[in-house]
DNA sequence: CCAATATTGTTGCGTATGCAACCATATCTG
DNA sequence: CAGATATGGTTGCATACGCAACAATATTGG
């Protein structure tokens, strides 16, 4: 009978790395900025200064499209993110970051980078490449590449 | 000012691989077998065979202690899981597969290894390498590697 | 061009989740 | 050994979440 052995399942591996991570990650965005997940999904995606609708973030970071309505009425409410009509789609509002939330992440930014760097300053420069090289691989294969999709 | 860029930012693609990744295998174990993601944790660790407390699970899983607790209540509710007095510690119990959960995972265990095969399938075996080898070293870095830690 | 269908975004609702308080037992410290 | 503190596990409570229904607009097909 085949035994699963969960600590060598790559399923099981990718999600305890990715929920340490994030959980390291938040605790800067958390206690600093009074960000939740679903809020940082959002000005993170909109920090490249393009013009996103809120099925876009759905799309890009797949969260429910209620969590990304809620977390962006309530930034909106913080002035953080604003909100007009999209000029083709009268559905769509089209979100952009306000200079407030442009200030915000101007000071989160340099954070989040760094936490990113000490992380993968750990690793020997053949590993971080093995591991950017295999996760860029397997998300072609899931079809996690395209940008807005 | 730095910008993100947060498609090729190291906790969002890992977050949103994972993600992917959890959402597929769970579409098998959920339909077929009527397990949640936190029972699919507790079955999963205890297929070892060996007898865990819950403590160790939520430490091994990184699932919060009041999730396991109710996943584990109801996993004996349904004569998968069996719970008995730990013998050292009298706090804790000792969780075990009953046969009829064995039976279960009998038949679940070979559905995950296929999916995770099939997934590691569409890489070259360079690049299925590399990603064990870098999640490996990313593990190490991160204090993941343990095992009941 | 109109009816049928799909899509964007919001909201009410039920439920799963995390937090914190708690009980019981274990361990640590003087 | 006794009091203080830590740990395993459960549960009440508030809340965040996903689902499904919905309104408004777009798109498709006859």
């Amino acid at each position: 009978m085949p035994t699963l052995d969960l600590p060598s399942f790559l399923p099981f591996r990718l999600n305890r790395l990715a929920a340490e991570i994030s959980d390291r990650l938040s605790a800067i965005y958390a206690e600093r900025f009074d960000l939740d997940i679903p809020a940082w999904r959002v000005l993170a995606t909109l920090d490249d200064g393009e013009e996103w609708t809120a099925q876009e973030i759905v799309a890009s970071t797949r969260t429910h499209k209620s969590t990304i309505s809620r977390a962006v009425a309530d930034l909106e409410k913080r002035k953080l993110v604003s909100r007009v009509q999209h000029e083709a789609d009268g559905r769509a509002m089209t979100l952009q970051l306000t200079s407030r939330g442009r200030q915000l992440m101007d000071r989160l930014i340099p954070l989040a980078k760094s936490f990113e760097a000490e992380l993968l300053s750990t690793l020997t420069s053949v590993d971080r490449r093995n591991l950017t090289d295999g996760i860029a691989s397997l998300e072609r294969s899931l079809g996690l590449s395209g940008d807005k999709t």
